[in-house]
DNA sequence: AAAAATACTGATTATTTAGTAAGTAATCAG
DNA sequence: CTGATTACTTACTAAATAATCAGTATTTTT
């Protein structure tokens, strides 16, 4: 709608980069405000008081999710499809940046956050969970998938391997990253995709 | 060795439940000194530093997790119950208490640990998957386990997992974990756990 | 044109926090 | 007994940081 971002915007987006590459406790307004050219004061003015903000911030993330559903359901039209997608988006290009996933990021600091902040997290991360179900339901359904469990339990392990390995990235590198997800698509897919490294077992 | 722990390993273990329950940055020297009541003064003593707090505590959380192994490994032989009993006392003990486990509550804030700091905690999570690897190599090799991939990935897989678990488990609570855990193991073990709920598809 | 809202700046305050320095009491080694 | 070491306390400094408030310039509304 806007030319250009809002302020308000700006100020939400940048603090999520910073919460997701420094974490929730090590950003400042002062940080803020030097990166947008402005004084603390004005960050205030948007956001009072600093749980205003973090809140904002996972509220957006809500709303960031679904927009960026929305966009790979517009390009994919097969659950594999659609979930490669999603873990190229959500987790592999954050991967490469450092950073990890808001949900962890915030959930790390999970007791020490204003209830108005976890209270959107929740939601934020209900509605990945739920998306994610509903496509790899989808995938068993037309036996591009095949997992143990129900599709909900199943998202809860994809959403939780996935969100870990962000972290462990930066222990080790992207290597990790992919040896994982490798894992987590060949215990999925009926055919696991033909890369090189893969399935059969050594011994 | 010691009558009583002496007080330097008392500030390291607050201090990793701190860290585990409040996260990294929000804990602090005064914190520590009233927990047991002395002077934040006294703190300085035994860590002039923060940063060399940090690097302790990440260090003794490599020193516990081979004490915890060696516990593990003697009460259980079979590659299933060590893997059971590591799984119960790393991470669904933690879940009960609210608590992440040391790697992820230091790894979030990576990007600001002192090196010596996310140098032990390199070494003590590759301690983890090497012993993971090594029990899942070994159960396959009986013919308890039974998973794609090499036992290296599939404990990166399992470790992975079972990290995120436990900031999942504060969002929505301990059923979360128990889910996790069981499509874990079903994934892994030939003989899925006679549990009451469990494997079979419902579809 | 006047009034009101918007988006700031400058100046300041209070609090938290890591870190230091000087002193003290108790224990221990020679 | 004496000197050194250990484990603190009291008192302090400096820096970071959230938050407030009184302006000000610009735009928008009436």
């Amino acid at each position: 709608m806007n030319p250009s971002r809002s302020r308000k915007d700006e100020i939400v987006a940048l603090s999520e980069s910073l919460i997701r590459t420094q974490g929730c406790n090590a950003f400042s307004y002062y940080d803020l405000a030097e990166a947008l050219r402005l004084r603390p004061a004005a960050i205030h003015y948007h956001f009072p008081h600093k749980d205003d903000l973090l809140t904002a911030v996972a509220v957006s993330a809500g709303e960031g999710f679904k927009q960026t559903v929305a966009e790979i359901e517009q390009q994919y039209a097969s659950p594999a499809g659609q979930l490669r997608a999603f873990i190229r988006r959500m987790y592999q290009e954050p991967a490469g940046e450092g950073k990890l996933c808001i949900v962890l990021a915030l959930g790390s600091d999970f007791n020490s956050l204003p209830p108005a902040c976890s209270e959107a997290l929740r939601k934020t991360s209900t509605a990945i969970l739920e998306w994610l179900a509903t496509v790899l339901a989808a995938g068993r359904e037309q036996r591009s998938f095949s997992f143990n469990g129900t599709p909900r339990s199943r998202a809860q392990l994809v959403l939780s391997s996935l969100s870990a390995s962000l972290p462990l990235s930066r222990l080790y590198g992207k290597r990790i990253f992919t040896e994982i997800q490798q894992q987590l698509l060949n215990d999925i897919m009926v055919q696991p995709p033909a890369k090189s490294r893969a399935a059969s077992p050594k011994k």
